[in-house]
DNA sequence: AACTCTATTATTAGGCA
DNA sequence: CTGCCTAATAATAGAGT
């Protein structure tokens, strides 16, 4: 047997799961590299299907980097140029003047439940492990239920209502259809788009509320450390 | 179920030029996918380096897409490309500022979560008018509730069927509670809702889990042309 | 158009320089 | 921190459903 020395005894890529990187020093170097990879599939996006294209990434410690084709500018500008928006953070706009008052109210509700939602994630995992114990002793959703509710219309726990009854029916062939086939969950691409009113502006990602995250044991790390990303 | 091609014969991937391609039909397929794939780079960009991250896109038509972490304005309103910096390339400015970072590490598992949720569409396709008033109405932690459902196991379904039940009752009474002083609280849209970070008292129950809402399956509210590629 | 399938190419995690 | 290197994963072009 032939021994190969290459250069490096290199491992190979591996396998690796979507989230936080903890190692600070191997983030960083993910996120030279992750940006760099975003930034050239950005331009071949653009090239090869004759699109404007930006993409903007800030780091932690504040730094921004961008890519843009013909221009970040350019394609910024364009990009709902509404600055003095009044609306908070929703993500639909160029409504028309007649739905823009109820539009407006619409998407205020919209952030407000992805404050929710969001502050809940940023707790998921201890939310997790309370499901499984308030599942044991009866189900708490009081709570929670209680200040979801105080911030929706009528109008709106009603479609709620209705919504988890289609939930239930939901989960109910879930699991029929699960105990069938319990081989693979399948899982694929999957775009999201939020609000789309007039414009024919597509958003996706997720609405973010304004400073409303964490709050629990998550500190408002004041970060002035910078460990962050420097360059 | 019928019978089904035991494979199909694909040519498999093939190199190809970055240069904008002729065929219009292929071009906008591979715009669909593509972008799909840049956003999902950005996604987890976002997610392993916790830093924000926002991808704008427009098609020929003049079609928006965009996809942002924590959202698509935050992101932007912190770009200010006003100041000196080569907008035509990769640009990289040292903006002072990024104070809140809270990373959001459910990104991309959601996405997967809504893959699931295509095979309850059907499902949800019977009763689609009302869950279509509930969606339009913000209510898209159903996605969440429909994808957690199908990743939970057997047992566990039926354990949160029942504690739907419960929660669907609970609604119910929240309903009802709120009719009653429905006085400031809805009427006029909920206001400014400010959740302060001391405030979060409203989620401390537990309920949803896994991330709830971020990014969802591409579901055009607004209708109307939305392919995505018009002229 | 979206989703599937599969052969291939593209990207990149880890190590190292 | 940017670049190399390698092996393995991820993304996807092309054709079909």
């Amino acid at each position: 047997m032939a021994a190969r020395r290459p250069k490096t005894k290199s491992t190979g890529r591996k396998k690796i799961e979507i989230k936080l990187i903890e190692c600070e020093d191997s983030r960083h170097v993910c996120f030279s590299k992750r940006r760099k990879g975003l930034f050239n599939k950005a331009s071949e996006l653009a090239i090869m299907c004759g699109v404007e294209v930006a993409a903007v990434v800030f780091s932690p410690g504040g730094k921004a980097f961008a890519y843009g084709h013909p221009s970040v500018e350019s394609v910024l500008d364009r990009f709902h140029p509404s600055d003095s928006l009044d609306a908070q953070d929703a993500a639909s706009v160029g409504v028309g003047a007649g739905d823009r008052d109820q539009a407006l109210e619409l998407n205020r509700q919209i952030g407000d439940l992805s404050a929710l939602l969001e502050a809940e994630e940023a707790r998921k995992e201890a939310a997790a492990e309370a499901w499984e114990k308030a599942r044991a002793e009866g189900f708490q959703e009081a709570v929670w239920l209680d200040g979801f509710a105080s911030q929706m219309v009528e109008e709106d726990l009603v479609a709620f209502e209705t919504a988890l009854e289609e939930l239930q029916a939901a989960v109910r062939a879930a699991r029929a259809d699960q105990v069938l086939q319990e081989t693979g969950l399948n899982s694929g691409g999957v775009e999201t788009m939020h609000q789309d009113q007039d414009q024919q502006q597509v958003m996706m990602g997720m609405p973010p509320p304004p400073g409303f995250l964490d709050g629990m044991e998550m500190m408002p790390l004041g970060f002035g450390a910078d460990d962050g990303f420097l360059q």
